[in-house]
DNA sequence: TTAATGTTGCCTTC
DNA sequence: GAAGGCAACATTAA
């Protein structure tokens, strides 16, 4: 053992069942743990100060982690290919090891890195730790088509390999070089917190949510939540509370989104619960079910091309989604929760402070902001969670919008949320609103969640003048639902003509390669 | 080809 | 609180 490891870090931000690092220690005498903060990433506009902090704080502690272990966690700055190349030549890496990602980005540079590295002679091992299948295995099994539905998927899981079992933290981890300087790469003397990048922009104080990072965290709040085995094995996601003040769901969204808790050491432990029951609640529903719907995002991620975009994108409608000046203007409003919709503005404000809302709180926002009213393409609103959500998630956001908007997976554009009804199933006094608005708090119950109707005399009571302190709606939803649900019936109409004739062109052309080449 | 199905709508009626 | 109408989508199973 006298080898030089280099581990990537990219997500799976953790010891636990991190296979790849398991495996580079079990060779080496000198490990090099980093962690590649990209420069496009360190940009306010485009990453919030929670959604970097929280990623910051994980990385903190993970560097604590590995200080027990006797190593320590190096951050390097950079382009990530750039810096991984350049460690790799200046230290003379032996092997290398890295969890796979399922992302376009991520793919190229993968294949990438097994190429070359392959070709010089360094024994590479990655895998796939971030979800429970291999995603090539699932695809095999349905004959390389991308599966668009939870059944279809739920059999194809059904007859793959059960994911494999969680493996311990290593207790001991070899050390990096010391007075490790690399000539070519930047490195930070220390994990760095926000205040480290104000360069980029980043004010410590901006960061205000209230979610601890880290795998021990992630680690305590999946086992705080797997105890309470009734509410687990009877756990039905929709009939979940989205205007709870605590989360009503697990929120281990952030921890499984950086890969601090291991997807698969929650499904066993799930599981575990789940036997000890002879009834219990069962996908999609279910909590497994909520796992295996991650993991059909990540397939369809994975195997559809452009699935970042409308256009280019075989599975998504064209849908002429409202562009220009306009569009900016209500798509601000929207993100700053100033659409005069009291419960739509509560959940914006809870994501810009959080960084994280509930699933059904996600769904009215992005309802009312592309389909239902606003009528504002899904990429616009996918960027703003993909920019405030800790939980941040390309594959897992990007689904949602296309189901959401009714450009994919989901098509029943007639059940639209409505931004006054929704919330008051689970919150008939308000409760939220007066937490997320709270220059709303005072207004009386019948008045919460429609602040416009309210008399005169109410409004000065309430203290907050409506289209003075708050503003009036945005739109009318009754009208603007309407208008474009039929705007919708259109562009599938016209969707449906569109694809009827390439398709026939191609039926003909391709016939005989088809036939052909059937054994591929 | 038709029938059944689809994680999470809203509103009115009983 | 349950049921049915709303005006009706696409995909999958049969």
């Amino acid at each position: 053992m006298s080898g030089v490891a280099l581990h990537w870090f990219r997500k799976g931000i953790r010891l636990h069942d991190n296979v790849p690092l398991t495996k580079a220690i079990e060779s080496c005498s000198t490990l090099i743990p980093i962690f590649i903060l990209d420069t496009d990433f360190l940009d306010p506009k485009k990453v919030s100060a929670n959604r970097l902090g929280f990623l910051l704080d994980s990385l903190k502690c993970l560097d604590e982690d590995l200080q027990e272990r006797g190593s320590r966690l190096i951050v390097a700055k950079g382009k990530p290919s750039e810096v991984i190349f350049s460690l790799i030549e200046e230290f003379k890496i032996n092997k290398l090891t890295f969890e796979r990602g399922t992302e376009p980005f991520n793919k190229d540079l993968d294949d990438e890195l097994i190429g070359i590295v392959n070709a010089n002679d360094i024994e590479v091992y990655s895998n796939w730790g971030h979800i429970l299948f291999n995603p090539d295995h699932i695809l095999a099994l349905n004959n390389g088509k991308t599966p668009v539905t939870m059944n279809v998927f739920l059999k194809l899981a059904s007859s793959a390999p059960t994911p494999l079992k969680p493996i311990p933290a290593p207790e001991k981890i070899p050390p990096p070089p010391a007075d490790f300087k690399p000539k070519n790469v930047e490195i930070f003397i220390s994990t760095p917190t926000l205040s480290d990048l104000k360069e980029y922009g980043y004010d410590p104080e901006a960061m205000t949510t209230w979610f601890k990072a880290g795998e021990k965290e992630g680690i305590k709040i999946m086992e705080d939540f797997l105890k309470q085995k009734q509410r687990v094995a009877s756990f039905e996601k929709p009939k979940t509370k989205p205007t709870a003040l605590l989360p009503d769901t697990t929120a281990l969204s952030p921890y499984l989104s950086v890969g601090s808790l291991s997807v698969r050491l929650f499904y066993h432990k799930l599981l575990e619960v789940l036997k000890s029951f002879k009834r219990h609640s069962k996908p999609p529903v279910s909590l497994e079910g909520q796992l295996y719907w991650r993991e059909l995002t990540y397939l369809i991620g994975y195997s559809t091309p452009n699935f970042h975009q409308m256009r280019e994108n075989p599975l998504c409608y064209q849908i002429p989604w409202t562009e220009g000046e306009a569009a900016q203007e209500a798509l601000k409003k929207w993100e700053m929760g100033q659409t005069g919709y009291p419960a739509v503005d509560a959940a914006m404000n809870q994501l810009r402070s959080d960084g994280w809302m509930h699933h059904l709180a996600r769904h009215l926002v992005a309802c009312f902001l592309t389909r239902g009213d606003l009528w504002i393409s899904w990429e616009l609103g996918r960027d703003v969670f993909d920019k405030y959500l800790i939980d941040a998630d390309w594959s897992i956001n990007n689904f949602s919008w296309h189901w959401m908007s009714c450009s994919a997976f989901f098509y029943q554009f007639f059940r639209c949320y409505g931004p006054v009804s929704f919330f008051k199933k689970t919150d008939p006094n308000g409760d939220y609103i007066r937490k997320h608005v709270p220059i709303l708090a005072k207004y009386p119950v019948k008045y919460i969640y429609e602040p416009w109707e309210a008399p005169k005399n109410v409004q000065e009571a309430a203290g907050c003048i409506i289209g003075q302190d708050y503003p009036r709606p945005i739109v009318e939803h009754k009208t603007v639902s309407q208008a474009n649900m039929g705007k919708l019936k259109k562009a599938y109409d016209k969707n449906k003509a569109d694809r009827a004739k390439p398709a026939k062109v191609n039926a003909e052309k391709l016939e005989k390669p088809l036939a052909k080449s059937k054994l591929r």
